[in-house]
RNA sequence: GGAGAGGUGGCCGAGUGGUUGAAGGCGCAGCACUGGAAAUGCUGUAUAGGGGCAACUUUAUCGAGGGUUCGAAUCCCUCCCUCUCCGCCA
């Protein structure tokens, strides 16, 4: 949610800004809306200190030994009657400009940071730096896709999950089922290593919590919703840990608050019809590591590059060749004001592919929670960054593709071997 | 799911229509006392919005929403949540 008094103040400012997202906005009206409901606020509480004082009058006449149905009081009780009415005339119209403000400033992605670089899509994105060298197929060597090579070595099942549940789940199988749970417990003890609190959150939230951390309005039809009551089934961590605090006023010195919650996702995957419909890289359901900060905002461009060096971190534990992008304007998801994003290399697909997303969202999601920081006398809003660390699915697509061996088995990276139990999948 | 009790400030807790944003206590902060501390004393200590350069001022908020009233934490209605007992259950 962006700031009502910056729209009253500065809304060329905001057009500006959402410029830089590929939006063309005329933001007139909407300020105009917000200086009315200001004018109406002040004047509905000038009425009603009037109405005040009324009452306070009356009451000292009776507690005076006025009659309570003297002539005195019942004219203030007239006067009382006829403020009332104004009040609640002023009020209504007060509450549908409310409701219009809060509708479409609600729909208002947040501003990029000063630091993001400018860019119409995907294609204007930076890279910042890679990691590790991409495996590359030997002469003569085919490398296979990880779900080719799932498959082989029946770590799931696709056809049959389609049974139980439709098409884009897998039910993860023997070795399989075992490699997720693994690298679950293996990022969850690398992050908390570094100091992260473990969170196990609720997975069904309600339409508030969405709305928190930004999902909703704007993005109800990416999120499976229980019908019968207001929950939904989250589509990542973020957003439970976001409503962790919400309505909340945190001690400036207990921040950062720095959280790693483990949760499976769930996401409609609306309008990617077509597009990898084979494996782990795009599912209904999938599992996630992800780091969340609550930081002071002098300490949030700090922290962002810290929440990316511990997702970098997974990464290269893993032995796992990456890049590093920054997002460009044109890119950024709605929350966002920042974002990096950590691209693993698949030997089989030839291609980098996102496996984690870390983003500053500077006070956005904090003003629409309500979740402030109390530095002495005053309050002020938290910022809150977050992070995958890292998608688990594509995690394992990435270990299989990777670590695959001349006799067909996966070889895996050394620090997975005490979570797993051995260092090979696939040897009979 | 059934029956009962209850939701007040950071916490505990008083308050059943009148100047109560709310007694008292705890906690916290400042000051005094002290060589230093403890103890003690004094003072201060909610959030959000509006106006004002500021001092300050004003409105709202006692689970949420509506109603009665000149006036509601207190009365009425609806909803939500918590606790206890019973039932069911991993």
């Amino acid at each position: 949610m962006l700031d009502q008094r910056l729209l009253r103040d500065n809304p060329e400012l905001i057009s500006q800004q959402l410029g830089r997202r590929g939006m063309a906005l005329d933001l007139t009206k909407l300020q105009l809306i917000a200086k009315q409901e200001r004018d109406l606020q002040e004047q509905r509480s000038n009425l009603q200190a009037e109405g005040n004082r009324i009452g306070k009058e009356v009451g000292g006449l009776i507690q005076g030994g006025e009659a309570s149905n003297g002539p005195a009081v019942q004219g203030l009780r007239d006067q009382g009657n006829r403020i009332k009415q104004q009040v609640s005339v002023l009020e209504e119209e007060e509450k549908e400009l409310q409701a219009k403000l809060r509708d479409q400033l609600a729909a208002l992605p947040n501003l990029p940071s000063p630091d993001a670089p400018d860019g119409k899509s995907e294609a204007d994105n930076v890279e910042i730096k890679t990691w590790g060298s991409p495996r590359l197929a030997a002469s003569g060597e085919t490398l296979e896709e990880h779900w080719q090579i799932a498959e082989r070595l029946g770590l799931f099942e696709t056809e049959r999950s389609v049974r139980i549940a439709q098409s884009r789940f897998v039910t993860l199988m023997g070795q399989g089922a075992r490699l997720e749970r693994s690298l679950i417990n293996f990022m969850l003890d690398l992050h908390t290593g570094k100091g992260y609190r473990e969170v196990l959150p609720p997975i069904l939230v309600n339409s508030a919590s969405l709305t928190g951390s930004g999902q909703l309005p704007k993005f109800a039809e990416e999120s499976f919703r229980c019908a019968d009551d207001d929950l939904w089934l989250t589509p990542t961590a973020e957003v439970p840990v976001t409503s962790l605090h919400r309505d909340e006023v945190i001690p400036a010195d207990q921040l950062p608050l720095r959280y790693v919650a483990y949760s499976p996702c769930f996401r409609r995957e609306a309008g990617s019809y077509g597009r990898d419909t084979r494996g782990l890289i795009r599912l209904h359901q999938f599992n996630k590591v992800e780091l969340y900060w609550f930081c002071h905002p002098d300490h949030s461009r700090e922290a962002h590059q810290q929440i990316t060096a511990d997702a970098e971190a997974v990464l290269e534990a893993l032995e796992l060749p990456y890049r590093k992008i920054e997002l460009c304007t044109g890119d950024i998801g709605f929350s966002a004001a920042r974002t990096y994003d950590l691209e693993v290399w698949l030997p089989g697909a030839g291609a980098y592919r996102e496996i984690s997303s870390c983003s500053t969202c500077g006070d956005f999601q904090a003003r629409r929670s309500a979740i402030r920081l109390k530095d002495g006398k005053g309050t002020q809003l938290v910022h809150t960054l977050n992070g995958s660390g890292l998608a688990v699915g594509r995690t394992m697509a990435a270990l299989l593709e990777t670590g695959q061996q001349a006799d067909g088995s996966i070889k895996l990276p050394a620090a997975l071997v005490p979570y797993f139990g051995s260092d090979t999948i696939g040897l009979a």
